[in-house]
DNA sequence: AAAATTGTAAACCAATTGGTTAACTTTGCC
DNA sequence: GGCAAAGTTAACCAATTGGTTTACAATTTT
């Protein structure tokens, strides 16, 4: 019944599996990642272990690599807390 | 067991109930919305009802009011569904 | 290269999302 | 006011998330 992709593989559907610019930002470089790849770049920035994280946001470390995996959608209060509450970061969401 | 707060509520625990900013954007103007109040803005900027937009979405004009009421958090990829697909506009997620 | 640290995978489960229908309320229009 | 259109609320439910443990791979350190 219901039958929905996760985030990462919208964007892959739509811009192509590997390679193409993904619509979502790191940094406000031109570099762009998808959110699984914007949160592994994050952590490893800051110098976290997915354990450390993990503990930041109160969670286990096997859902911090789920996530960087792109195994599953993902949360909205999720993403927020782990930016914002593990990694400081300030989470942005923007449309043109 | 699992106690999440919606998007919406960590942003309100964060910068208070009314009126503060909050760090979502909108049409990349200086005004800042909520993503529920973002939705409900580019909804009607497109002239659409609920029940238009739940139809290009593949949903139902009901689930479409809860998330513009913040009853619920709500995954990325029904974002992107949501505010790609359905409005046509470009979802962006970055962090600083 | 053995030990320790870090990351991944699998499995389990309660709580929540998203899809849906039906009933109710609000808004706009004549 | 009365009607229609638009929006909200409640309820139901399958599928999925997020929390967790355990076990296994990969990487790093000594």
């Amino acid at each position: 019944m219901r039958k929905l992709k996760t985030f990462e593989e919208l964007l892959d559907q739509k811009y192509g599996e590997l390679g193409s610019a993904k619509r979502t930002a790191f940094e406000g470089k031109a570099m762009i990642f998808s959110v699984s790849e914007m949160l592994k770049n994050a952590r490893k920035e800051a110098g976290l272990t997915q354990e450390q994280l993990a503990l930041k946001v109160g969670t286990q470390k096997t859902y911090i690599s789920r996530i960087e995996n792109g195994k599953s959608d993902i949360q909205l209060s999720t993403l927020y807390k782990v930016f914002e509450e593990g990694l400081g970061k300030r989470l942005t969401i923007s449309i043109e």
